[in-house]
DNA sequence: AGGGTGACCTGTCGGC
DNA sequence: TGCCGACAGGTCACCC
């Protein structure tokens, strides 16, 4: 239903953000396990306050007047934070009431996941935030260090990107997405990339997210907020699940590849290996 | 150490 | 209609 990327993560963090801060924690419910348990006794959270929403690559941080939570949406996650929310449904795995509405993560698929952790310098968060490239919608995501970033992997660039060591927030579509923007081949290694094509990657990644996040995270068929709005933009993909179309700008047909379990796009016309 | 594979879990869709 | 396989937006643990 819903496979959020970074824009959707910002999305969502932006639709509460401002709604929960402050607000004190009176209980929490937990499903059917995540992909990691919670890490602490949830009564043990009761009577802290929420002070504010972060993100980190496609994690919420959510920064506690103790400690913090770690939310991953998965593949499959959403958050809505509402006043008044119906009653739990199957696939709401946790749940947290607070003063100013109750926070809730429906995940199907259950590789999301909410960590707690003591700090963000606490063992449990590096092992999930520690080797995170940097920001793609920050000044900390520089040219001349993501070239030379680049030339250090002889992995394919779409692998490189999807891994989030150079930089995070690069998901499966979009991968597919910057890489047809930029005009590059998505098995082409990323070591054996030239700098003029490493800068026309670098562009492509900074437009195509921040747009998205403009656009209220435009990738999801079945995208919700976290004030429960159904998303009704449409990705308008150039390549990503187009196989067998004709390619947006040249008409040959768009290609799709399998890159590490992963389904890849792209048009061996415009994009060069 | 880098690079490749398997695993986690549920739902949907297309084909026969 | 039913069954079965392929596939889905993520990412960690593990192998060589």
């Amino acid at each position: 239903m819903t496979m959020p990327e970074l824009p959707e993560v910002e999305v969502t963090r932006l639709s509460f953000a401002d709604r929960i801060a402050g607000a004190t924690i009176a209980s929490v419910t937990m499903g059917k396990p995540l992909r990691w348990v919670l890490g602490c006794a949830p009564e043990s959270l009761l009577g802290r306050q929420v002070l504010q929403v972060r993100r980190r690559g496609k994690y919420l941080l959510l920064d506690l007047s103790h400690g913090l939570l770690l939310v991953h949406l998965g593949m499959s996650g959403s958050v809505v934070f509402a006043e008044h929310l119906p009653a739990l449904g199957k696939h709401d795995h946790f749940e947290m009431q607070t003063t100013l509405g109750t926070l809730r993560l429906n995940d199907p698929r259950r590789f999301g996941a909410v960590v707690y952790a003591p700090s963000e310098s606490d063992p449990i968060a590096q092992k999930l935030l520690g080797h995170l490239g940097v920001e793609p919608l920050g000044d900390a995501f520089e040219f001349s260090a993501f070239h030379v970033a680049l030339k250090a992997r002889q992995t394919a660039i779409k692998q490189v990107l999807l891994g989030g060591e150079i930089v995070v927030g690069v998901g499966n579509i979009y991968a597919s997405e910057t890489l047809f923007l930029a005009g590059i081949r998505p098995t082409v290694s990323a070591a054996k990339i030239s700098k003029p094509r490493a800068a026309l990657l670098h562009a492509a990644i900074t437009q195509v997210l921040a747009q998205a996040v403009a656009k209220g995270g435009s990738t999801l068929r079945d995208f919700s907020n976290a004030h429960g709005e159904q998303g009704h933009f449409q990705l308008d993909a150039m390549v990503y699940d187009r196989a067998g179309l004709p390619c947006r700008r040249c008409e040959a047909p768009i290609r799709r590849i399998v890159q590490g379990q992963r389904s890849t796009f792209y048009c061996a016309n415009c994009q060069k290996p």
